[in-house]
DNA sequence: CAGTATCCGACAGGATACTG
DNA sequence: CAGTATCCTGTCGGATACTG
């Protein structure tokens, strides 16, 4: 299962890679979020940028045209009055789509166990360091 | 599968969700890069620092303190002359693990698609605006 | 509605020097 | 070796205003 990966860090693990690439791409603030949403189904601009919440209209602007770019990402352009622009996820995307939502569900089941390590983390440094009170 | 994710979405999709904290965390430069070599086995600082290539000193420091603050690196220090650091992925880290391999696979196994669509993209752009030559 | 263009502040992260 | 402390720059991304 891991052999792709696995044989790679084997050997140099690092220098050029596909994994630092992506992470260059989807480990922007808001591309993640994107794909997500896009997962439930085609979705236009504003209603997007209503349900991403926090995202900016430049921001949204600019991470769409990163994952069209890199081909996650359909862009459809209706000649109407107003305009309107459909966004969707490709084949690619809905192949990255399944690894992203693992991780997603990842994140909601150990959300507990991290802010746990977190605060047996502070409590364990707060005594470490000579208190340097302000 | 997806319940956890998809009813998540359904509902509000963001706002505060652990997702964002994820990303907030991992979604760095380096922790990704990190967790995927101590997937390997244990590890010393320098040794990191050499396998993990472009890594600052600096920064894996600051990387490898994330790590273990959200409790996925355990880190064992060993009182010899010079001193020893040794670096490991917790249960909770392995089981993180799993699913960034899950993404480097992927990775690996579109690269080609992604330049490809890139390519295509960059094609189409290439042509629509009134070229602006410097 | 769906963008583009600017401006700008915050902060991630690199380089370097120093310590136990 | 395994860090910490500083300094400093690039760029990520927010706010705002304008266009077709």
């Amino acid at each position: 299962m891991n052999d792709g990966v696995d044989s790679w860090i084997a050997n140099e693990f690092s220098g050029v890679c596909p994994v630092r690439d992506l992470l260059d791409r989807i480990g922007d603030k808001w591309s993640v979020m994107v794909v997500l949403r896009l997962g439930r189904g085609t979705e236009r601009f504003r209603a997007l940028l209503r349900a991403v919440d926090g995202i900016s209209q430049r921001m949204l602007t600019v991470t769409l045209r990163a994952l069209e770019s890199d081909g996650l990402v359909h862009r459809e352009v209706f000649d109407t009055r107003p305009p309107s622009v459909a966004y969707s996820l490709t084949p690619l995307g809905v192949s990255l789509l399944v690894h992203i939502s693992a991780l997603a569900n990842w994140a909601m089941e150990h959300e507990a166990e991290v802010k746990e390590a977190q605060a047996a983390f502070s409590a364990k440094t707060a005594k470490a360091p000579s208190e340097h009170r302000n």
